[in-house]
This record gives structure tokens, sequence and C-alpha cells, in this order.
DNA sequence: CTGTTAGCGCATTCAC
DNA sequence: GTGAATGCGCTAACAG
């Protein structure tokens, strides 16, 4: 590249450019556009203005080079869909852009190998980690650079890394304690995925929950894998037991609507015959009938929350966070027949004001 | 930084910490780096040993300052909610990776001048725009640096920007002739938000279709946002209407069934007294009760689409591609009540094995 | 307050 | 086949 560099692919204006323009030193324009005070008034002015008029932007790579700075953080995500997925990112994304930083996206990891590889990718460009990864198995997740500041979500992490998850052991418990209230007794659990750190640790709190309210219960168990459509079989699989619980908490809502459309095509009466709730209050929960009882996470509070713990993990490395939990809500609809004293039929969506799923 | 280099943030084994080692000049290591062929197998083997023992890893930054090449794409986004938001991204992600593509995320933009800021934060560090601007109003997407290849999705744009997109208005025909051939006169429609090309496209499919094939029939429509809510409401509004149609037709998934909520409230049977459907088939609607009749909109292929041409035109800056278009397919189900043949109640989810939410 | 200059880490000519 | 040297654009010492 000595004699005749090679057309540059996007020539664009550097500071060079603009300094000889301004007739001053590039330092001074770097001091300009880094907004240090010791400029000149006029000879900022100046400086200014002719950025402007060439419509000059620093180079991003240059920067980073010089500062070590990237002001990237990255963001490993499983092979997510529906809801949960948009509200996390709606966190990460606001989150983000207060405290001044991009995201590097990488989604749809199936497996711990291919988790690896995107953060191998990644190595260099980003200045944290941003991990969810519901596996179980996180065995893997010892690969990452140790140098490189992370912060897991819902996971279950071995060592004191700063992590963040919602509290679905306590909600699992709570929602029992709320089915209990409500007189029900033979109360039956579809769990979500085998490997799941969530799925696990609601179906955790069911047992644990059903242990200390009725000593002696015996809890009964579909495996579900927070599909509708398992949703659908564990609800035909549960009508048809002899011993027909009078209420399920299904390990998530679309598992909950799964099992209540089977339960509407077997013909049982939901919450007359049995109750049936949910967990996360996705925002249709509230306009099947009927209405869903579920326990309401906060996804967004817990992309925000995690970004808010790297930003400061970033400034401040050595920093030794503890892990912290975020508390669901429960949120009392129709499916779990508790009496109600409110009249309106009107679906509750009394947040969210606006649920958009078209572009 | 001429005496005393300031403690290097995150000093990490470069490039020359490699050549030293292996007792050979940057040129060779970059070039062992970088897969070029003229290097001597035994120099290859001894260097490729030095970068593993090292963990040596590239510097990004270095390298794109040098190279020109960031190996990343933009992705701007509006404030979307829900399954779309995910799928698209589903789509992008997994097409970005094919490509050896970066993703660089931007979502939640309300207005324009929001984009604006996000894509000027970008500058410099994308080779590529991937956006998403169903807002009618596109005059600030003019500002964007034409030097950088950008692909629109479902975006009325002014001149020829490469762009691709749901065939949202022939979609709505599609569903009005259903409706018609299902033996519907009086068909209704529930809007999107005004402002948005998508609802508009959709409004339009309505109304032209209803003219070619009901010559003189009056369109019915009322406005709403793309909500489950405002579904709710324009079902309480068409059902009080003193001329009440036995159809309805939603902009999306979301409104029809707040409209099915809405017309079970009211004790309206449904298709009986009044056929609904809706637009985009989100895993839900297979669930709920009676399922609904819809669009299915292929959201993961209009992402991965969308990333194709935008890899396309940045190896080819100069192609010019034709705006190109996807077509939705009509899913019968139960809310339009064609006649079916077959007797399975079980919903119709024959694809999207898995359907999961929570993490 | 301003200019000069030395790197940041890497790819790449051009001699050898 | 290999190495020495140059420049990518920018920041931050340092000298003036």
């Amino acid at each position: 590249m000595a004699r005749r560099p090679l057309a540059r692919p996007h020539a664009s204006t550097t500071i060079n450019d603009v300094a000889r323009e301004a007739q001053v030193s590039v330092a001074s324009v770097s001091r300009v556009v880094n907004g240090h005070a010791n400029v000149l008034p006029e000879t900022r002015r100046r400086i200014t203005e002719v950025i402007d008029r060439l419509r000059y932007v620093p180079h991003t790579a240059a920067r980073s080079l010089s500062t070590r700075r990237t002001h990237m953080i990255g963001v490993l995500l499983p092979d997510l869909h529906g809801e949960f997925f948009s509200e996390l990112i709606r966190g990460i994304d606001a989150a983000a852009r207060e405290h001044g930083l991009q995201v590097l996206l990488s989604s749809s990891h199936g497996d711990a190998a291919e988790m690896a590889a995107a953060v191998r990718a990644m190595h260099g460009r980003v200045e944290g980690l941003l991990v969810l990864a519901p596996q179980l198995d996180t065995t893997a997740l010892r690969e990452l650079p140790p140098a490189v500041p992370a912060v897991f979500m819902n996971s279950r992490v071995a060592g004191r890394t700063p992590s963040l998850a919602i509290d679905s052991y306590g909600g699992a418990r709570a929602m029992l304690r709320h089915l209990i209230a409500c007189g029900h007794r033979a109360i039956a659990h579809i769990t979500g995925p085998t490997n799941n750190f969530d799925a696990h640790e609601r179906e955790r709190g069911y047992r644990d929950e059903l242990a200390a309210s009725q000593p002696g219960a015996r809890p009964q168990v579909v495996r579900g894998d927070f599909s509708e459509t398992s949703g659908y079989a564990a609800g035909r699989a549960l009508a048809a037991q002899a011993a027909r619980p009078d209420a399920v908490f299904a390990g998530n809502d679309a598992m909950a609507i799964g099992c209540l459309a089977a339960l509407d095509a077997l013909g049982v009466a939901v919450p007359g015959e049995i109750a049936v709730t949910g967990f996360d209050d996705i925002p249709l929960a509230g306009f099947v009938r009927p209405a869903l009882t579920t326990m309401r996470a906060s996804i967004v509070e817990l992309g925000r929350g995690a970004v808010d713990r790297l930003a400061g993990l970033i400034a401040q490395p050595d920093a030794r966070l503890a892990a912290a939990t975020l508390s669901p809500e429960l949120v009392i609809r129709e499916s779990c027949g508790a009496k109600r004293s409110g009249r309106s039929r009107a679906p509750s969506s009394s947040r969210r004001p606006r649920r958009r799923r078209s572009p």
C-alpha cells in the first residue's frame, strides 16, 4: 500500500481533511470532536464549521484502536421465540442506549458449542457480554474469556459471576399458595423442557410449596416443553387420568393456553371443573377465554437490569455484585376460579397500553 | 503516549507477540492467520502452534482500520412487539451468520428522528443497513448516508432503493375473496394504525377487492392500532352497529383475537353470527376458540431475504435489485365459517414444531 | 491554547 | 517464501 494505495472502498473525509481545511492541526480537531475544553472559541467555531461542511464523522475503528474502547456489548441468546425475546431485547436496547452502548446481537444458539463460537466471533469487538443461557449445562460457559465482564440472565452459574434472574422458584410457590387458597387440592403441574433452568425452578417451587402446604399430597407432573402444542397434549392427558386434578399450574402461558384449548375441546369446564394457571403474563393471556391467571414477570426489567449491571461492571471490573433476582407478580383473572368482586368482563390489560405485532 | 504508554486496559497478545515467539515476521503471521498460501508448511506449523499456545485472536478494530471492512450490518427496527419481532430477528440472525456478518441491533425507534440518530451512531461501523420503517413518513430516511448499501423492509420507499416486503395488499385481497366465497356479504375491516405501511396496504386490499367482487358494496371500516385492546373495542363497536356485519377482517391476528374476546363477552356466536379473520398467523392463532383463519406471512423469510439482498449489495454496490415481495398464504381454520371436510379438532399448527416463550 | 509526533494492531506492498 | 517498511484514522502525551 506504499506507492499507490488501492482505491479506498468508502473513501470518506478524515480528520486530516478537516484539519487542513480549517488550517489547524489534527489535535485541535480531535479536541473539538471529543468536547475538550482547551480550544479557543474562534478556533472551535472554525473547526465545527468545516466538520459540518465536510460531513466529517470520526472513523470508529480507528478510534477504537487508539482508545481500546468499542462501546459495544455482545448479547448472546438461545433459540428463543415470541414475546419473551422481544421484550428482553426491548429492555436491553433501551438501557444500552442510555449507557451509550451499542448492541451486537447473536441469537439462535441451540447448544453451548454454538454459543462458544459466537463468543469467539465477538472477541475484541465488545467490552462486555450479556448471556442468557437457560440450559442447565453451563460447563461450556466456562470457556468465556475471563477478561471480559459478563452478566448472566436466568442461568445457573457456578462461581460468583454477576447474574440476574426472574425468581421462577418464588413465583411458582406464590402461584401454588394462591391455588390452594382458592380451595384447590389436587394440583397438577405441566413442566417446561428438561434441562431448562426456569422450567426446573418452577417445578421445584411447585413441589416444595405443595409439600409445605399440603404435607402428604402427591405431586402430579406432566412433561411439556413450553410450547402451546405440548400444553395441549398435557391437557388431554390430565383430563383423561383417573385421578383428574382440580387445578393445573402450567410452567408458562403458552402451555396454559394450549391446555385451555384441549380442555375446551374435551368439554371440560374451566375453571369450574379444572382451574388452569400459567406463568409469564404474555399479552394474550388476558384475551383467551377464560382469561388466564398467571405470574407476571417483567422481562423488560430483566434486560434493562442486566445491562445496568454490565455497564457497572465495565466501569469497575473489580466490583463484586451479588446475584440479584426479580420477583414476579400474581395476576388474578378468571381461569383460577377465584371469586372476583369486580363485575367488568373487559380483559384486564391495564398496563401495556399498546401491543402490536405487525410492523 | 510517547514515553510511558498508559497501562493497556485489556492487554492481550498481539501479532507482534506471536511473531517474536515464533521467530518470524508479523507478515508471515498475518499470512497464516488469513489463510494465504505462500508460507512454508514448517513455518506455518510453528506459527499455528504459537497462536494456539498464546491464544492469539486478531484485534478486530485494527483489522478493520487496515482493511476498511467491519463485517457488520446494522439493523434498524421500530418499536416492535411480540412474535413479529422475534421471528424477524431469527431470520436475520441466521442469514447473517451464513454470510459471516455480525448484527448490530438498534430497535425501539418511535420516530424518524430517533432512527436518524441510530444511523449516525452506526456510521462507520457497519457495511450495510437493514431497515424496517413501517411509518408512512419516510422522508427522514433520506438522510441515510447514500454511500452505505441499505435494504428496506415493509416500507414505502421513494426512489429505487432495494426493498423487500410482505405482500399485505395481495394477502388482504385473497382473504376477502375467501370470505366472499364463504358466503359472507357484509364484511367489515379493522385497520392497523394510521401511518403504518402494512396497515395501509391491508386496508387498500380490503377496499379494492370489495369493490371488485361486490360492486356497490359499502366498505365498513373501524380504526384499530394492531393491539388486542383495540381489536376488543372494535369488536364491541361492530356488534353494536345497526348494520351489523356478518364477517370481520382484522388487520392482524392480535386485533382479531381481541375482537373474538369482545364478541364472546357479548354472546355473539363466531363464526355463526359473525365470522372473524386475521393476518399474520401468530403461533397462538390456532389455539384460540374458535381457531383463527388468517394469512400466514413468513417473517423469518422476510428477515432472511433482506440479509441475502444486503449481502449481495455489499458485494456489488452497483447491482440494481428490483423490489421483491413475499406472498402470504391463506390458513383456513374455524373462525371464518368455511365448511371443513376434516374432523379433527386438534389445533392445526403443523409447521412450527416448537413454540416457546420462557427462556 | 496549539502543533508535532508516536504509537494502537494489522494488512500489504516491495525487495530480497 | 520471507521480512522490513508504510499507512489505515485517531488519541494523547509532550513541547512550545
